[in-house]
DNA sequence: TGTACATCAGTGAACGCGCGTTCACTGATGTAC
DNA sequence: TGTACATCAGTGAACGCGCGTTCACTGATGTAC
C-alpha cells in the first residue's frame, strides 16, 4: 500500500473516498452481495481496516452509501420531471427517468431495492431514507388523479416500475419493448395518461 | 458424518436428495446468494465433495434446482387457472398464484427471477427453462384481448406482478395494499379486466 | 526560536469463517468363476 | 456353495480464496512550552 496519506486535519477526506469507491464499485457488473468492505477499501487504495477509522462496521458503511444512492435517485428523477410544466408530463418524465436511472446504475438500483440492506433496518417506511423518494411519486401522481387513491395508486405504479427495471437486467435475452413504451402502458392503464407518440 | 449409506444401485437417490435438501434451503429466510455448495451438502447431511458425485460443479447443481423451481411455479399457477372456466377468471386466478408463489416461496423465485442464474446461461429467451412460463402468460391474455397485442400486454402483466413480489419482500415495512387488489389494479389497467370485488 | 509531546492517519499481522474444488482413500456389496 | 474381485457410494484431508473484524503499532505534524 504506497499512498500519499491526507494531511493533518483531513481525515474526512478518506471518508469521502471510500463513499465514492463505493460509487464506483457499483457501476461495475453486479455481483451478488453488492458490496464487500474490502472490496471498498480495496477500490479505495486503502487496507480494509482503515475503514474502521470512519464507520463502525460493514452496516454503517452501507447505510452511508444507501443514503448517498437515494439522493442520487432523487435528483436524477427531479431534474426530469423540472423540465415539463404539465402534470401528466412530468409525471411520465420523473418516472421514465427513475427507470433510466435504474437501468444505467444497476447496481445502485440494486442496493437501493433489491437487498435488506434498507428498509429492514428497524426502521418504519416512514422514517427510511427512501421514504422521501415515495413521497415525490405519490405527488405527481395525485396531481393527476386527484388525492383519493393517489397512494395506492402510487404504490402500483412503483411496484410496475421497479418490475420492468430488475427484470430486464435479470432477463436481458428476453424480447423487450422499447422502455417508453412499456412506461407508458403502465402509466397509460394505471393513471390514465395517454403516452405521447 | 454418521449417515447410512444408499444401497449399492440406488446411488441416484442422494441426486433427489441433493436436490430435496436445495428446495428446504430455499424456503428459509434469504441470504443473499441463494444457494452454496456446501450449504446443499450440509442440508443433505453429506460431505461437500459428494455433490461432485452427481453435478459436474456447482452451477449443473445450480441449474437442476432451477429445472425444478420452474416445473413447481408453472404447476401452481395451472392448476390454480384450470379451477375457472371464463378466460378473465382463469388469467386472474393464474396472476395471483404467480404472486402467492413469489411471496410464499421467496427463495425459489429469487433463485429464478433475482439472479442470474437463469437467462444469462448463454441460452436464448427461447431455449431457457422458463419460456414455457411465460407462453401461459402469454396464452391467457390472448385469451382475454385477442393475439394482436398480446406478447408486449403480457411482458408489461409479468413486470408488474414481478414489482410486486419482490418489492414486498425487500420493503416490508412499506404499507402494501392487499395482493389482491393490487393484481386486480394491474390486471385492470392492463389487460382491461375489472377484479371480482 | 527550539523542542518535547499529544494527536492523528493509516498500516502489519493475524483471527476464524464459509466458499468451491481436487485427490486419494475406505469399505460395503453384487457378480463371475 | 464358497471366494476373489470389480464396482460403487461416500469420506478425509487439504488447497487457496475472500470475507469481517481486532489489536498493536508507525510515523508525520501541529501545538504548547
Amino acid at each position: 500500500m504506497t499512498r500519499v496519506r491526507n494531511p493533518r486535519g483531513h481525515g474526512q477526506l478518506l471518508r469521502d473516498a471510500l463513499l465514492d469507491a463505493a460509487l464506483r464499485l457499483l457501476l461495475k457488473p453486479i455481483t451478488e452481495e453488492p458490496l464487500s468492505l474490502r472490496a471498498v477499501a480495496r477500490e479505495a487504495g486503502v487496507v480494509p481496516q482503515s475503514v474502521y477509522l470512519h464507520f463502525a462496521d460493514k452496516e454503517a458503511l452501507v447505510r452511508a452509501v444507501v443514503e448517498r444512492c437515494f439522493a442520487e435517485l432523487l435528483r436524477a428523477a427531479e431534474a426530469a420531471a423540472e423540465s415539463h410544466g404539465d402534470a401528466a408530463d412530468r409525471l411520465r418524465a420523473w418516472c421514465l427517468a427513475y427507470c433510466q436511472f435504474g437501468l444505467a446504475q444497476p447496481g445502485q438500483y440494486a442496493l437501493l431495492f433489491e437487498t435488506r440492506a434498507t428498509g429492514q433496518m428497524g426502521l418504519t417506511f416512514s422514517e427510511s431514507p427512501g421514504a422521501a423518494v415515495y413521497a415525490r411519486l405519490v405527488a405527481l401522481v395525485e396531481a393527476c388523479i386527484g388525492d383519493g387513491d393517489a397512494f395506492d395508486a402510487a404504490s402500483t405504479v412503483w411496484t410496475a416500475q421497479h418490475g420492468i427495471v430488475t427484470l430486464r437486467r435479470t432477463k436481458p435475452g428476453f424480447p423487450w419493448p422499447p422502455l417508453e413504451r412499456q412506461v407508458d402502458r403502465v402509466l397509460n392503464g394505471l393513471v390514465g395518461i395517454s403516452g405521447e407518440f
